[in-house]
DNA sequence: TTTAAATACTTGTATATACAAATGTGTGTT
DNA sequence: AACACACATTTGTATATACAAGTATTTAAA
C-alpha cells in the first residue's frame, strides 16, 4: 500500500516528503508489531534491547555509559529502565570497586532464560518482514538506509 | 557509518536484525534532527503533523476519527493533542452540528501563517536527508520500505 | 417508545520519556 | 591538603503516551 492512501492524503507529495513518511511509517509498523510480541513476556522494547546489550557483553560488566551508547535510541533514563529490570530480577546492579561513580549491571540467569525463550520469537518477528525481500533487497535496503542518514555537513 | 559500529555490537548480526536495527536507528536520526528542528516553534512533531492534516483538508472540517487515520504514528490522544493546539490558538474546535457526537476541528489564520513559515524550513530538513541520494535510489528506497512492511499473511 | 448497540469523543490513571539539577566520586593543579 | 573541574549516575519535575473506562449521541431493533 502507497503511503498516500495510508495517510488518506488528498494533497500530492514530493519526493523527498514521501521518503520521510515511509520511512517513519515503516518504522513504526515494524516496532508497534515488536512491541505486541513481546507484551506477553510483560517486555519493554527498550528493556529487551538492554537485556540483550547485557548479553552481548558475554560476561563483562556494562555500566549506565556503556548500555546508553548501545542504545538505538539513546534515551537519557537508563537508570529508570535497569530499575525495572531489576525489580524483575534479569539483571544485577552493583558499584564498581575500581571507581565508584560507575555501576556494574550484569544480566541474570532468569534474565538469560528469558533471553533464550524470546530469540526463536524475534528471529520469527524479523522474518515477518524481511521475508518479502531478497537479500540482494536486503542489502540494498541497508545501503539506503545508511547513505540517508549520512549527513555531511 | 554501520550499524554495528553505531551500537558498539560485539556480536556478529544478520541481516535480518541488520536490516530492523538500520530502520530504526535511521527513523530515529531523521525524527530527533525534526524535533530540534520544530523545537524553536514550541511545536511537537506530531503537533505539526495535525496541522499539515487540518491544511490538506483546504477548508474542510476535520473530526478527531479523521485526524486520526491520517496521522502516521496512530495514538490515541488526539483530543489532548488538539487541546494543545487549541491553547496556541493554532486550530478550533466545535460540536459538528449534523452529529453532535463530532467536533469539527479547523485550523486558524495563525496557525496557516505558522505552517507557512515552517514550510521553508521543514523542506531544508527533508533535503538535508534525501541530497545524499539519486532520484532514483529515493524512489528505490521509497519501494523497498513499501515492500517491507507489507505482510503477507 | 423503550431498550440495546454502535459511534465519537473525553477522561482517569498508570507508566514512560525528556531534560535540567543534584549527588557523589575521581583527577589534576597549586 | 584544598580547590576546581570533570565524570557517572540519580533524582525531580513536567510533559507525553498507552489503554481502559466513562459520557454523550445516534441508530436500529423489539
Amino acid at each position: 500500500m502507497k503511503i498516500e492512501e495510508i495517510i488518506k492524503s488528498n494533497v500530492s507529495l514530493d519526493d523527498a516528503k514521501r521518503v520521510i513518511l515511509n520511512l517513519m511509517y515503516t518504522q513504526n509498523v515494524v516496532a508497534e508489531k515488536f512491541y505486541e510480541t513481546l507484551k506477553p513476556f510483560e517486555l519493554s522494547g527498550e528493556q529487551y534491547n538492554v537485556l540483550r546489550i547485557l548479553r552481548g557483553q558475554k560476561g563483562n560488566p556494562a555500566n549506565m555509559c556503556v548500555i546508553q551508547e548501545r542504545m538505538i535510541t539513546k534515551n537519557s533514563n537508563t537508570t529508570r529502565l535497569i530499575d525495572k529490570l531489576l525489580l524483575k530480577g534479569l539483571v544485577t546492579r552493583n558499584v564498581c570497586p575500581e571507581n565508584r561513580r560507575k555501576m556494574e549491571i550484569f544480566i541474570t540467569e532468569k534474565g538469560l532464560d528469558l533471553l533464550k525463550e524470546l530469540d526463536p520469537i524475534v528471529v520469527e518477528h524479523e522474518q515477518l518482514f524481511t521475508q518479502n525481500l531478497t537479500s540482494e533487497e536486503i542489502q540494498n535496503l541497508i545501503q539506503l538506509l545508511e547513505k540517508f542518514r549520512t549527513i555531511n555537513n
